[in-house]
DNA sequence: GAGTGGTCTAGACCACGGG
DNA sequence: CCGTGGTCTAGACCACTCT
């Protein structure tokens, strides 16, 4: 099945050995040549396969050498696209065993997208109480970060977070009800601590990247009663938007962290 | 010159046409098989090189086949090592010009290490006014930040960094003195505004990462007038030890920003 | 032992930059 | 024109995993 979407652009490439040929001469006054990498053609191909969900999370993908005589290509280029691909995280390979369509996970979770650790450093995940879990429409904030149209519904989800038992953080998410139908419906008690997983088992919705804007602010009465600060107290502001596979944003999330005890730590480079 | 430090170690490996033999049965019962890729080694011997400024940045580094020959490997082997350094940031490369030793720009700081973005994610490099530039003893905080010594002789510069014309970050920056020998004695008027590219061009220290932690803290009395806030306003604390391209710490630097009309910005990804 | 990804090689040709 | 890095191929062997 699936007989690759053949329509490999090999612009004047050397050793291709009998395939992809008949498009060679159509583009004689090209002023944009238009040159892209065998491999980068390949890649894009395999990601349109993996938004489709031809593979689920956990998934084994074809070997190098399966999906390298399907495209028709050497195993050498496919391999590139694969390791392009896992350098973004979409994939996991392992020697011995093979390529796999990469899962969420509490250490995703906490290598990837949290990044408040304790003063000496160490990781570890919040547990989480969720206090409520609402439908709505759009404001204005919700329908600019995740791309809506006016009218539209969305689910927002109101929670703190813990460290070491005491509270750190308060958080407000805001997803597109369309995305996550039922969501809405669930009982605080009911949403789970690492989210993402739960977008991804439940809701074949897979986060793969985010943008995080930062600033500081003053605690207001409600945050500082959550967190059992006084009001005014400087707390670290998190803008989350999480974007899924085709780069659209599927999740708005702002949260409020009391950083007496903890940082946000990242690394430039 | 520079006869290619030859101590390449090939365990078990297949086409060794040749070269790099005569340690082959050495290890009958190595119990931790220590395999280690060619090219990994080769891109640690281009390190130790480049630590070593055998080139200083923007020199041309040889030609690929020129180190390939030079390592008795092939040519595919060594653009693996160059590659990764790259990536790393450590060189860049440019096809039909070479490899040169990456070198510090506005451009670089501005997306590599400066991060506070406007409003809409305009990029733009602040402008400096160093207050004072001194030297001192090494408290307990740089002596951790930057491993020194007790007693070690630090560099500090104390600067207020604007955007739009309108104060913004209020920096108090420590080196160790014995990297920058005469710093100490620039007049703050001589302090110009991207440190590293300073550091590179005339100390020789090449930072190439670094880690920040983030934090909410309130303005004190001194912030607060500099920055032209009132006092206890919540400001976005950014804690900053770079690295050079051994991994030492080479600069502690403490930023705080008011971040009312600007964002800390970064991606997960 | 079979199958997977990982490394290494050798060689061909292409795209790019600058004489 | 030549020299540079970039792409692609083909094939060999190695390391790892599981049966």
């Amino acid at each position: 099945m699936s007989t690759a979407a053949r329509s490999l652009i090999l612009f004047a490439q050397g050793t291709h050995t009998g395939q992809a040929d008949s498009e060679e001469k159509l583009m004689e006054d090209a002023i944009t040549p238009e040159f892209r990498p065998l491999y980068s053609q390949i890649k894009a191909l395999l990601i349109k396969r993996l938004a489709a969900r031809e593979w689920r999370p956990g998934d084994a993908l074809p070997s190098e050498a399966a999906l390298a005589q399907e495209y028709g290509v050497s195993q050498g280029t496919l391999r590139k696209a694969l390791n392009a691909l896992e350098a973004e995280r979409l994939v996991e390979r392992r020697q011995g065993k093979g390529t796999f369509v990469a899962k969420h996970s509490a250490a995703r979770s906490l290598f990837q997208f949290f990044h408040l650790v304790g003063e000496g450093g160490e990781r570890q995940l919040p547990e989480s109480r969720a206090l409520n879990c609402r439908g709505g429409i759009a404001t204005r904030g919700e329908r600019e970060a995740l791309a809506l149209e006016a009218g539209a519904a969305v689910t927002r989800i109101q929670r703190v977070r813990h460290l070491d038992g005491q509270p750190v953080i308060s958080e407000s998410i805001s997803v597109p009800s369309a995305l996550f139908p039922g969501l809405r419906e669930r009982a605080p008690e009911e949403v789970p601590n690492t989210l993402y997983e739960l977008y991804e088992s439940r809701y074949g919705v897979i986060v793969v990247r985010a943008q995080e804007r930062l600033r500081a602010v003053a605690a207001g009465e409600r945050e500082a009663a959550l967190l059992g600060v006084a009001g005014g107290t400087p707390l670290l502001e998190v803008d989350r938007i999480a974007l899924n596979i085709e780069k659209r944003p599927v999740e708005w999330r702002v949260s409020r962290c009391h950083t007496a005890h903890h940082f946000y730590l990242t690394d430039l480079d």
